[in-house]
DNA sequence: CTAGACCTTCACGCCGACGGCAGAGTCAAG
DNA sequence: CTTGACTCTGCCGTCGGCGTGAAGGTCTAG
């Protein structure tokens, strides 16, 4: 399929699809005129980017990991890398740590909806 | 005390804590001189600010919520303004989703990291 | 009185994930 | 063969939360 095929499977703009491209995140075929063609697992690919992008990996990360990337019905051996695993664990504490932190930030809103006894104040490690 | 003080007890850099009070989240006092002049409360609220920040508001939102912010040992009626309570719900809604996200994500990395059976690519309703 | 630590206000820089636009080529239907 | 939808490659713009000087006042210990 081709660009615009793929950005309304995905409900990513083509412009997005360029740029995880150019960050080496996808790479599908080339027609002769330069068109670019996809596959269909790249839909899951797409999806499986924007889920790591949306927890706040950056695409250099992203770009490490996507290869390891479980698609359906495929069998995959363990973690390639030792640093990769690194990587993952780094990253897997980072989510870890923010959860809580949304968490915390969630009953400091809560305090301020229902504000009746006096509460006290969330203190969160900061870093 | 100074903005230096209060940098080292909140763990927040001088800079950072002038661009706060820029964006109306901080209203201390001056000294003839110019120096910032804050009270302990500060402290307390530059914690939530941080909390606040890192679950994504923005310094607009928060500080529309800060007023309503509970401070230890003191009694506050409920939410003022109805159309605060909406920011609130929204951002509340906003914070949940996230923490669906992360935890999506988390499940994602876990499966690259253990992958042994092929498993299912996480697909969150990416908004 | 002086040194050095601390403070002030500009004001530009940065980063990452794109948005948007220009100018040009491509493709399929009628 | 034309038209209109689609695509290509650049390249600059954006946004938010600060970092990082620069150029100059302030405070206090010795």
């Amino acid at each position: 399929m081709r660009i615009g095929e793929l950005a309304r499977r995905t409900g990513v703009t083509p412009r997005a699809l360029r740029y995880y491209e150019e960050q080496g995140l996808l790479t599908p075929e080339r027609r002769p005129s330069g068109y670019r063609e996809y596959g269909d697992r790249d839909v899951d690919t797409v999806h499986g980017i924007r889920t790591l992008l949306a927890a706040g990996l950056n695409s250099a990360v992203i770009a490490e990991i996507l290869p390891g990337l479980p698609l359906p019905g495929q069998r995959r051996p363990g973690p390639t890398c030792p640093e990769l695993l690194t990587v993952l664990a780094r990253e897997r504490a980072r989510i870890t740590r923010q959860m809580d932190q949304l968490e915390a930030s969630r009953k400091l809103l809560d305090a301020v909806m229902g504000a009746d006894a006096p509460s006290e104040v969330i203190r969160t490690p900061q870093r």
